[in-house]
DNA sequence: ACAGAAATGTAGCCTCGGCTACATATCGGT
DNA sequence: ACCGATATGTAGCCGAGGCTACATTTCTGT
């Protein structure tokens, strides 16, 4: 930030506005990979595979499910497996490019493979289409 | 992900858990170093200025401030300016140095300056100290 | 077929981080 | 010195996302 944080306020707060949306955007983004990768491996999704895979029990991945239900990015039937609608498996196909294009991005500026796929899994929410194209570009200048 | 998501699972949840610790840092970080600019700039930060610079509202800045406090980050006295303990300089200065280096990240991989700024707001909070390292090497490579 | 194991559902608790509404304190201009 | 404007505090609501404890259903091996 500069001296004048006054002006700035408007900048600033709409920045930190977008983040936070983005915040809290990133669980149903994880999961809906996550969901997709498991159907893709085993052709459902178990809850109890989500919340092992998640790192957490499987009320909170019951919890998650349902959000993304109510959000029209899943669907299920009660003791049997989570599919994704068009709009999740659309979801999760974007989610899987730009988390491609992160680590790829990471490795190519020198980070170690091991912290590239942890950081990763973070900074990917935060990746905005014009940083993504960006990526994109150096990767194909640079590779 | 690969196939075998039973065996990686172990890998998989440790990293979503140390996304998840990084998240629940972020808003101290934010915080943190926000109340350090406005010191900085004013000698002072003021509950109203930091509300209105993280586009929140003043009491959401309160409760921010006291979890601050709580954390030993910060110290205040009731209708007086927040300030800093030594953790929370100390953390404002780690903080302000990780956010230039990210910036200048991606500005030197080409990400538009605009875009640059607000997605380092969030990309930030998830980089490890390798990565930065990384980052840093890479900046000296390619100025 | 059935009993025990495993998976899933559900209730209810917690913290965090938003918000609005309202109470109180401080500040500044006359 | 006052009074209105501004700043700050506080109460209480909400949803998200963790958890534990317990109920119920499904699966599986004999
Ligand atoms: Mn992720
Ligand atoms: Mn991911
Ligand atoms: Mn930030
Ligand atoms: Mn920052």
């Amino acid at each position: 930030m500069t001296q004048d944080n006054l002006d700035d306020a408007p900048v600033q707060a709409e920045r930190f506005s977008q983040t936070r949306t983005a915040q809290s955007q990133a669980l149903l983004e994880d999961y809906t990979e996550m969901i997709d990768d498991l159907i893709r491996a085993h052709g459902e999704a178990r809850i109890t595979d989500i919340a092992r895979l998640m790192g957490v029990t499987h009320p909170t991945a019951t919890k998650a499910v349902a959000r993304l239900k109510r959000e029209g990015l899943a669907v299920s039937r009660p003791y049997r497996g989570v599919f994704l609608t068009e709009l999740g498996s659309g979801m999760a196909e974007r989610v899987r490019g730009r988390h491609r294009l992160v680590v790829d991005l990471l490795l190519a500026v020198g980070v170690p493979p091991e912290a590239a796929e942890n950081d990763a899994e973070g900074i990917e929410h935060y990746v905005s289409d014009a940083t993504l194209t960006a990526f994109a570009a150096f990767l194909t200048r640079q590779p």
